[in-house]
DNA sequence: AATGCCTGCAACCGCGATTGA
DNA sequence: TTCAATCGCGGTTGCAGGCAT
């Protein structure tokens, strides 16, 4: 036996709405408040509308202060760096960015940004065949498991921006690397990716990493996501600005040198220096179109899966991929939350994002 | 001009979480 | 403690408009 249904569908108008029920619902929202109750709401107007719609219209379009396009570089940079922390957490990135809706963000995310990002790197066979385009018409699609798809894409889409950003903090060697740059994984989440790295990496003399851990790092008590070191802001910030305006190849030593000296990325050895970017960028290529890739993520996205398997029945041995039990538990959804308390988990849910296990 | 494809976005759907009787 | 009602979220769909052929 199904769900049973919110409203009755065949008594509700579904679409697009008029401007006429725009008003009726702005109007009476403004004057008496949502009362506590969207299933009740559109009776009390007079909307053949269900509940779920007009709250929706209201959260997304209605809503004062609402902001439509236009996203800026920071908040480019915000959505970026909070995506590849935590997914696609939309209601969390959008508490973050007031006026934005997490419904907005999630479309600018999948329309734009996300293009703008993996999009750079020409489309490899594995990518394209494990991160199918929504308006994909192609019938083999159809025949895959959507729940492998949707695994896939967030897996492999977080995997792609943690390299492509890697490589461009450092064009050498991804395995060489600050560890605490990197988006909180499970332990042998990590130890494949780094094992694959290898993989790349293997005619070369590895790199020791040398970890430094700037002071804002070790600060507790942080007001807002961005004072977090998931990719410490200044850096994602010309790391970003790399991204959107330039090839890989032209980034230069002088740029990453630029960068470690203010963030708690290790400027290059002398000798890392003298390695061609050109080569790594082609390892990279490799790396994503190689059988080794289409591993990987199949692993990474059998982590995710017994991740969500876990959590449904005991929440106390889930693997934890970018949110801690204790936040999901207690977490209010986004849209309770006003703009002097935005984020108000508390900053053990981004020590666990900024420090690992 | 007609047609088909692509893109962006508003809206819908289903599910898990929460609430309160 | 149970369970129905409701909320809120993330994924998906459908449509309108732009663009290419």
């Amino acid at each position: 036996m199904g769900r049973a249904p919110c409203c009755d569908k065949d008594s509700v108008k579904r679409g697009p709405w008029s401007p006429e029920e725009d008003a009726k619902l702005k109007d009476y929202i403004e004057k008496h408040g949502t009362g506590g109750n969207w299933i009740a709401l559109p009776h009390k107007i007079g909307l053949q509308r269900c509940g779920k719609s007009c709250r929706l219209r209201w959260l997304n379009y209605l809503r004062p202060n609402i902001r439509h396009g236009g996203f800026s570089e920071e908040e480019d940079n915000i959505i970026c760096s909070l995506y590849i922390s935590i997914g696609s957490r939309w209601s969390i990135i959008a508490a973050q960015l007031p006026g934005r809706t997490d419904n907005d963000i999630k479309n600018y995310w999948n329309t734009k940004l996300k293009k703008k990002l993996l999009g750079r790197h020409k489309q490899s066979s594995i990518s394209s065949r494990l991160i199918p385009s929504t308006h994909s018409k192609d019938p083999n699609d159809a025949q895959e498991d959507p729940q492998q798809h949707a695994l896939s894409n967030s897996a492999l889409e977080r995997l792609q921006l943690h390299l492509q950003l890697q490589s461009l903090q450092n064009p050498t060697s991804c395995y060489n690397n600050n560890p605490t740059l990197w988006p909180r994984l499970h332990p042998l989440q990590e130890k494949m990716i780094q094992q694959n790295l290898l993989f790349i990496n293997q005619n070369e003399t590895l790199i020791p990493s040398t970890v430094v851990v700037s002071s804002q790092q070790q600060a507790v008590g942080h007001e807002n996501v961005s004072d977090y070191s998931f990719y410490k802001p200044q850096q994602l910030d010309a790391t970003y600005t790399k991204l959107m305006t330039s090839s890989s190849e032209a980034v230069s030593d002088e740029y990453f040198g630029s960068i470690s000296s203010s963030t708690v990325v290790p400027k290059l050895d002398a000798g890392a220096a003298d390695l061609n970017p050109k080569t790594f960028q082609d390892e990279y290529e490799s790396f994503l179109s190689s059988d080794k890739m289409a591993e990987l993520v199949s692993q990474v996205d059998e982590f995710d899966y017994f991740k969500e398997a876990d959590s449904s029945k005991d929440q106390s041995s889930s693997f934890i991929w970018g949110s801690s039990n204790e936040f999901d538990s207690k977490s209010p959804t986004s849209t309770s939350w006003n703009t002097s308390s935005r984020l108000p988990c508390d900053h053990q849910m981004f020590q666990d994002f900024t420090f690992g296990l």
